[in-house]
DNA sequence: TTTTAGCACTCTAATGGCTCGACTGCTAAA
DNA sequence: TTTAGCAGTCGAGCCATTAGAGTGCTAAAA
């Protein structure tokens, strides 16, 4: 990689602004225009001259002007960009919304979607909040018919799961409750290896299955991506420029659509151990054939160690990265505060 | 409206038949050739020209072939079409399908909206199941920090309920335990009037809290939309080719995504009281302008008076009617025994 | 050595004219 | 009542042309 003079660096920054701004490959002239360079648009076109050859600019075709390539992107996002902070108007505006919606519990993942989304006019993603390690607050055994028996599990922080049971043989609700009375006196609080633990000292055959049971379920639960996937505002990408090729446009929900293309995709950042802080993902990576036309911002969310989630944007690759991570990451660090609020007892 | 004559109302429905099929205008030629038809084109352009002038059929421009109008589409779907049942393999893979899930209570629905968008490449739609009045079986309260509490009510039928709530004061996990345990005993099976009424009765203030804001929770609860929306399969409708136009894909886009539209939607057709069988919405019918090129079957499934919800497909209004409209009844039919199997004690 | 003015060149997007072909509606005969 | 035949219509596709935006290169200016 060729290092670049400070000009260089300023010009690929203005490139891509403009870019973002205007849609259309920006020629050497009109940057000049639209900025009061002072310098002439010769020098500008040799300084891009070198900003293409060391792959940070594009040209669609020979008399077009430049777009900044993938690498340049990242390259302004690593390396020129800097931290920005939102707005305090727009802090104080998503701070005013959550506000709004401080009992609604469940509907915080929901309302951090529809925040996002509309305030970057982007398509937005967030999990719900997930214990890193699930321990049991209450076991309920419903009998619907015959050996049917429905089970609902409340876990400490809230969560809740449900699960259809067949018995070997029916049982009546008196004895399911009595189950399940017998269990909550006895597990709460516990995690599913303390409850499997508990499985072998016991003798009466129900007992034992409804303990297996609910450890089983609890094991799941401990699987990160467990719960819902929060999506919002995909209309907003389709209308972008980039996306009228039907083709391309297709691709792309149809990734967002599926939940383990989006699994996979959170797995590999903000949900693998080395993850950082913010992660961006610029045109596919190479890796996601579907997105090479869209790039995402992702970050962590919650109380490390004891319960989190994630959440972020995807937008054209022509986004403005400056204002999605510092949304992301202010909407993130909200989110983060309300449940640690909850969360600590 | 004109009545037809019968070789009208076969030649209509052959229009019908090979427009859906070929996704362009037909003209009076290939209509006798691609079905060997025993009238010559002449004859064909004047039934033609009369059923355009009845307003079932529509030019494009003077010298094309037909197409459906609304009108048509309706015509055909309310007298023409008949009555098809599904295939019996089909029939078999999907029951094969929701066998495999039978356990995963909370997935069927999940399971639903994508069998019917992989089905009918199409975009689906199921509500999960809600009980038509609230019946309080459980009830959990979770000190969190301070003043905070977590509610959480499981409703008769499995349905789960989570509230954050602020008290006047702090009160100790044992006292929130006390309550709870005294609401359990108390109120199980009672649905949000007689808790209601309970609330005077009893002189403790906090115990009258609770039970004022769980029978409010469950009146929300009483709400048929309160619960989750699915859908699955929205590209598919992307891909269909009335979509190129970046405008109409965004339109109906935006109405999908937008839950309020769907419940509005919902109301004004299966959930309506007046609700019959399957509802068919062809083209937006006036009252949706986003839904201009699409066509939405809807079908109520459950059990009446006891718990039910609503599923359905959305496509392009050139769309296989009869295949829709028998794979969302099917399928509507298929969950309605489940559920009636599950909640029948 | 760096910057800039000037110029020839390139390529797209837009425009207009042309043809081809798929239809239609109508008329007159079967 | 049906059909063969025919004149007429209109969009899609295919040039050729043009206007305009932008480039790279060269040689002069700073």
């Amino acid at each position: 990689m060729k290092t670049l003079t400070e000009r260089q660096k300023f010009i690929l920054a203005l490139v891509i602004r403009e870019f973002v701004d205007s849609t259309q490959p920006v020629g050497s002239k009109r940057l000049v225009d639209a900025y009061n360079l002072d310098f002439s648009s010769a020098t500008i076109r040799n300084e891009m001259a070198f900003l293409t050859e060391a792959g940070y600019l594009q040209q669609p075709h020979t008399s077009a002007g430049r777009a900044p390539t993938e690498e340049g992107y990242r390259f302004f996002v690593s390396q020129l960009m800097g931290h920005t902070v939102l707005p305090e108007q727009t802090q104080r505006t998503i701070q005013h919304q959550f506000y709004q919606a401080r009992n609604d519990f469940d509907q915080w993942m929901r309302l951090a979607a529809s925040i996002l989304a509309r305030q970057l006019q982007a398509a937005s993603l967030v999990t719900s909040l997930h214990p890193e390690h699930a321990r049991l607050k209450h076991l309920e055994l419903i009998a619907t018919r015959g050996r049917q028996v429905l089970m609902v599990l409340v876990l400490e922080g809230g969560e809740v799961r449900q699960q259809m049971l067949a018995l070997a043989e029916p049982v009546s609700q008196e004895r399911l409750s009595q189950v399940a009375s017998w269990v909550n006196d006895s597990v709460q609080g516990k995690d599913s290896n303390s409850i499997n633990a508990l499985v072998n000292l016991r003798d009466d055959e129900l007992e034992q299955d409804i303990l297996r049971l609910t450890a089983n379920e609890m094991q799941q639960s401990d699987n990160v991506l467990a719960g819902e996937i929060y999506r919002d505002g995909i209309s907003n990408v389709l209308a972008e420029p980039e996306f009228a090729e039907p083709g391309v446009a297709h691709r792309a929900l149809r990734f967002w659509e599926q939940r383990s293309h989006l699994e996979e995709l959170l797995l590999q950042t903000v949900l693998s151990p080395s993850s950082g802080d913010i992660h961006v993902l610029i045109g596919g990576e190479g890796t996601w054939e579907d997105l090479s036309e869209c790039s995402v911002v992702l970050s962590r969310y919650g109380v490390p160690g004891v319960a989190t989630g994630a959440l972020g944007v995807l937008g054209p690759t022509r986004m403005s990265y400056a204002q999605n991570i510092s949304t992301v990451r202010f909407v993130a660090g909200l989110l983060s505060e309300l449940v640690g609020e909850t969360l600590s007892e």
